[in-house]
DNA sequence: AAGTGGTCTAGACCACGCA
DNA sequence: GCGTGGTCTAGACCACTTG
């Protein structure tokens, strides 16, 4: 009966990126609820169970929250949850760190080497580039410097330079992470703004963030001193 | 037609942990197929989907690697892949380290404080400790204290003391672990097992393996010295 | 050609949350 | 009581692998 041509994608894939542009888009808002199961194996003409695949798979993409009884409804990106899921850095008792951003400096410039083989960009691109040092309250935490492909961020305020929002703001759905970590002391450039003794030990966390759809959206170096008020928590399945 | 009484878990995942039980206690073997689908599904009275739906939930905890075309096969938990995935620890260029053990020691003992909070024991309940040097052929790589709930683990073998052989060999199957990490210097009796000087920055790692049954199956200290050959990797979802 | 897992459909009933 | 997602069924066809 179905014409699939010959190398199409299977249905609940398209699906799943059909109702994933409408939450990028803005076209659904967080918070809200989407249609039911039934309403949108209508309106896409695919059967309920193709939509129930589709819609499991963004809901362990974190793209939806399902609760039996209630509805679908959109994750807001941008709440605390979502917006600091890729830094391991926890409080003692296991709390995520909310985190504000100071000393904020940006500039452009064409993609260095590191960059291309991080980001994986020609020669030829450039990166918008920022330093800033990350705070806990009043406790300077982490000293980092990000790398974010120009071409997928035009624009950039210079307000607002957490990934997740900019994410949020140029319809990009991040995805995973993958961080490097080595142990190392801090230079005195770095010591003095995170307010410790030179020669501290720290830990040079080296992070690359992709969009769900896998192109590579952030490279972050940060130097970060734990004390003994903070830990890295990490989960391995 | 069904008569599920109230309390009942759903069919898929009552299937899941039969079929789970065959690969634990060896009555299907690592590396061979399993029977097909419609042949399982008539077994066990359900249906197909039913039976694809506990298949694929298998996968998804490593269990099982399904192949169109081929069939449905039992991973070897002992092969390296699987055997070193909660052990983060790689090479520079991503590979990870098979690892062996030395001047390993091994004690029963009654459970102290740590040990009953990070293994969800009682205060009677008893444990083995494990302290040993992690290899990476002639190169001292980490030095751990482990502890296992004696409860889990009888009849320990003093050759084998390597988590996940030690799970397979008593029909646990290992499911996440977390893991946090401090920064620190190497303490003497540290360093001059790791063969580096005293106070040599390294990574204090604190990990706590789950069976997929969420049962508490290893606490391990770890004391890693990463040089300039080895990084700490870790993706996030 | 035969057998496997992967996709898709159509429909039933159940458990949950809310008004 | 109604609407939601969660489970379960039965069957069709497709894509891939092997003989």
């Amino acid at each position: 009966m179905n014409s699939r041509s010959f190398f199409t994608r299977p249905l609940y894939l398209q699906l799943r990126d059909a109702l994933a542009s409408r939450v990028a888009s803005g076209q659904w808002k967080p918070g809200l609820a989407i249609p039911n199961e039934s309403d949108l194996a209508r309106e896409f003409g695919v059967s309920a169970g193709t939509t129930r695949k589709a819609l499991d798979l963004m809901e362990a993409e974190r793209l939806v929250t399902r609760r039996q009884g209630r509805g679908t409804f959109v994750n807001d990106q941008t709440a605390n949850d979502l917006a600091f899921r890729f830094c391991n850095i926890r409080t003692l008792d296991g709390r995520r760190v909310p985190g504000q951003f100071m000393e904020v400096r940006i500039a452009e410039a064409q993609a260095n080497e590191a960059e291309c083989g991080r980001l994986s960009l020609g020669e030829n691109d450039r990166v918008h580039r920022i330093h800033r040092l990350r705070m806990d309250g009043v406790r300077p935490l982490i000293v980092e410097e990000v790398s974010l492909p120009a071409a997928l961020f035009p624009n950039l305020s210079d307000k607002i330079t957490h990934i997740v929002a900019l994410a949020h703001q140029h319809g990009i759905i991040l995805g995973r992470a993958e961080e490097r970590i080595w142990t190392g002391v801090a230079a005195p450039t770095v010591a003095k703004r995170l307010s410790i003794p030179s020669n501290s030990p720290i830990l040079r966390l080296d992070r690359v963030t992709h969009a769900l759809d896998g192109r590579r959206v952030e490279w972050r170096i940060g130097h970060c001193y734990l004390g003994d008020e903070y830990m890295y928590l990490t989960e391995i399945k």
